[in-house]
DNA sequence: AAATCTCGTGAATCAGCATTCACTCGTTGC
DNA sequence: GCAACGAGTGAATGCTGATTCACGAGATTT
């Protein structure tokens, strides 16, 4: 009979191969998808290098669970997120709200796992995260605009811009330092509210009623 | 005495200067700025690899001046396209616009300038362009603010989130390809005043008064 | 316990690219 | 015309970092 894995051995191979994801994530959190490289994980995972490649056939794979896993865990949240509120607008200030706060929560993975460009083939993956993100959103808006909440508008280009001013505002090299994340969350969820056509008052008072950040950034 | 240049010879130098940005230019518009090699300078310019060194010290300062000069252009446009405009709303939407519709035109050079990430250094650099631009931003909302026109929020994530909204709507993976110019410029421009704060109604009668693309581009 | 088999290792290999430098050639000053 | 000088050259160098591989260690089967 050929060799058999036993239990154990599976247990443990499976641990290992998380550690390394987690090295690899925790490279990126910290230092960005630059830093990533193979002997940096491989120390941080206290493993050879040559040990990375038993589990990954190459470092771009290697990224791509990495980035993979982060985009489900989003995607998640920010579903649910949309999910609990009562109503299509609130769904979507739900639905921004929890990006936002979360993306400031890990700024540096958001940030990396986003818009850190580092080779064609992993930009390619990250598109489909940004487009599942983006059909979340979509989804979202295309409901309000249903239900009369929203002016007609390109759906597509829309989710695009509120993506694009959520990263900038929040994560960007422009964004304000640290602070207060709360009042930052807000204030970005506010501007793509109002960018999406609901008028200041009415977006205020949506915004008052989201969930918290600090609730939201649960089960990171 | 000693060897001076000929007005013939400083004439030729200064050619050649531009060649090799031109040349590095043209590359990070047609392949972005991973395509930036010194070899492939180098090939386009005509010349051989060593003599870029000649003119720049090292590629990081080619690709920095490459950076500031687009810089240049950009904020000389944006800031025209404002004072031409009749009140503070119209400066600002001209203001955005005029980015919008030239960031357009070239798309691969503006996203490569403004969000591919490449080295520490030049990141460094491309922030102090996003900076400019930014306070450009924030001067024509800050005025419209003071005049009563928008509501009042923190500017500086305002402008950034603007920009944000711009590069991800317009030029960013998810945005709608080709198609029709016009039309994407002025729907992330009325996407962008209702985020400040504009009423939809009155933001719409603002794009259309806007100077056309084609006309701001001029001068590329 | 012997025979296989997989796992872990890390030094060696390989590839891509910026940068250097010894050399050639056209210019300049006499 | 000729000696000095700096521009232009491109092959060689050097560095960084992914990937490979031959081997020793530990597991599994008979």
């Amino acid at each position: 009979m050929p060799y058999r894995r036993t239990e154990n051995v599976v247990r443990r191979l499976a641990e290992r191969e998380q550690t390394i994801l987690g090295a690899a994530q925790s490279i990126v959190g910290e230092r960005g998808m630059g830093a990533v490289q193979i002997a940096a994980v491989a120390r941080r995972a206290d493993i050879a290098a040559g040990t990375i490649y038993r589990y990954f056939p190459s470092k771009n794979d290697l990224v791509a669970e990495v980035i993979a896993a982060a985009a489900c865990r989003e995607l998640v949240a920010m579903h649910a997120a949309g999910d609990g509120a009562p109503g299509p607008l609130s769904a979507l200030a739900a639905c921004v709200a929890t990006f936002a706060a979360r993306a400031l929560h890990d700024r540096r993975l958001a940030w990396a796992i986003m818009a850190e460009p580092i080779d064609p083939d992993i930009d390619a993956l990250r598109l489909n995260f940004r487009r599942a993100i983006a059909a979340e959103l979509e989804m979202r808006i295309s409901t309000a605009i249903a239900d009369g909440h929203l002016p007609a508008q390109d759906v597509r280009v829309a989710a695009a811009g509120v993506i694009g001013a959520l990263l900038e505002g929040l994560l960007g090299p422009l964004a304000p330092q640290a602070e207060n994340a709360r009042e930052a969350v807000q204030a970005m969820t506010l501007f793509a509210l109002r960018a999406l056509g609901v008028v200041d008052a009415r977006a205020r008072g949506l915004v008052a009623q989201c969930p918290l950040p600090a609730n939201v950034v649960s089960g990171l």
